[in-house]
DNA sequence: AATTTTCTTGACCGAATGGTCAGGTTGTGG
DNA sequence: CCACAACCTGACCATTCGGTCAAGAAAATT
């Protein structure tokens, strides 16, 4: 037992190993999608041969579901921000720019979860039905709540939660129609953050959430706002 | 030369053929990807020899695009409610409607083609090149010209489309989400409804469209469903 | 050093896939 | 009725796929 774990310990190595894979596996999937990914092009993009990738992940499937649980878990984080609010300017907005960063950084993933949902949920059905569920149910109670106290108009919750996954996801999802229509360039910082705050702005005041603090001046268009980047 | 085409007419026999085809392909690539579709699941379930659709669609790959292709042309007909509107309100409510209509009437047609664009449209990038290019600078300047008109706010027109595609798309692409969140029954015709009416209602009022005639039932939201779960 | 455990990999396998083709059937125009 | 074209399909093929395995290399443990 090695005082100082080496930077080539075993368990170092193996975790090391099963992030590279996993890293050219989300890749992979995303572009190809599940069927059309074959275990040989992961294991090129990773560098290590075929029958390595089957001694760390013993079937394809396995290797997905780790791909898909990975971004499920990161997706889920994101509401930290949404419940850590104080009102619904402050939490919808926050919870809107943590879902843009996530489409953002991680596009292969979003898609990849995306495909999964399109295609029936074949593997994390479950995760849908019992964390999925409840964590929707929790945030409309507390998107509820926001109505009863007169802070939002009054929303169909479970709508208002669509069309926030909805115009986020999509960033990600549609990236590549995105940047088509961009002059095949990907969106620059200015354009992400525009993207950002035109979504903000129109989703808050479209529920009727008026917050001095961010309600912004004489409602410009202009791209010159700022984004808070939470830690 | 028949003077009147009897049902059973060879070039009858053909489209009918295709259709029959083409509406399986559909089933089957919106279920499994273009990757996990294979044409014997696709004949299947057309119930023909799979030799038999070779003579129809000599690839696999000839036979996705007019899937696909069909769903584009869907997909753009949608936009002719736009075009004819005298104002925001109508233009932009008419248009969410239609596709919401089209997300509810053609779930397999929508999954397909974002899976299309979210692989970096193979196949069709040169009709997002050309055709969605122009139909989008088209609509932006409507919008534009409402925006100068003082008819809604100063809003980014491609941003504003990116939020209506994402949110009338999400309710097909995302279908199967929303039907586990739902209890795992699918949208009944009234919350389809809610749907569309929470739609439009927060994203012309978050664009600051302010029309009496299209104001909805007694101005404040009323919105017939609090909780969108039948009981 | 000896031994055990973990890791690595080229070679291989059965199954499935997209696609072909030859030969047969059916409709059509003359 | 004939001849031609269009249509249909069972059998077949080359390739590729996910997955296996045995034999070795590299650590970890004793």
């Amino acid at each position: 037992m090695p005082a100082h774990p080496r930077p080539n310990s075993k368990k170092e190595r193996r975790q090391e190993s099963e992030k590279l894979i996993l890293a050219a596996a989300e890749k992979v999937f995303s572009e190809a999608g599940f069927g059309g990914a074959t275990m040989q092009l992961i294991a090129d993009m990773a560098g290590l041969p075929k029958a390595n990738l089957h001694y760390y992940f013993p079937t394809k499937e396995a290797l997905y579901r780790q791909v898909v649980e990975n971004i499920f878990q990161i997706w889920l984080k994101a509401a930290d921000v949404f419940d850590d609010a104080d009102g619904p300017a402050e939490g919808i907005g926050a919870y809107i720019d943590a879902k843009m960063e996530i489409s953002r950084r991680h596009p292969a993933g979003s898609k990849v979860w995306a495909s999964e949902v399109m295609h029936r949920a074949p593997v994390i059905q479950d995760y849908l039905e019992t964390t999925l569920l409840q964590w929707t149910a929790g945030r409309a109670a507390i998107i509820n709540r926001w109505i009863s106290e007169g802070r939002m108009d009054p929303v169909d919750p479970d709508h208002l939660l669509y069309l926030l996954w909805a115009t986020t996801q999509h960033y990600a999802d549609f990236g590549h129609q995105i940047e088509t229509l961009n002059g095949g360039q990907p969106l620059s910082d200015a354009q992400w953050d525009a993207a950002k705050e035109n979504t903000k702005r129109i989703i808050l005041k479209g529920i009727g959430v008026v917050d001095p603090a961010d309600s912004g001046p004489s409602g410009q268009a202009d791209l010159g706002s700022r984004t808070s980047r939470p830690e």
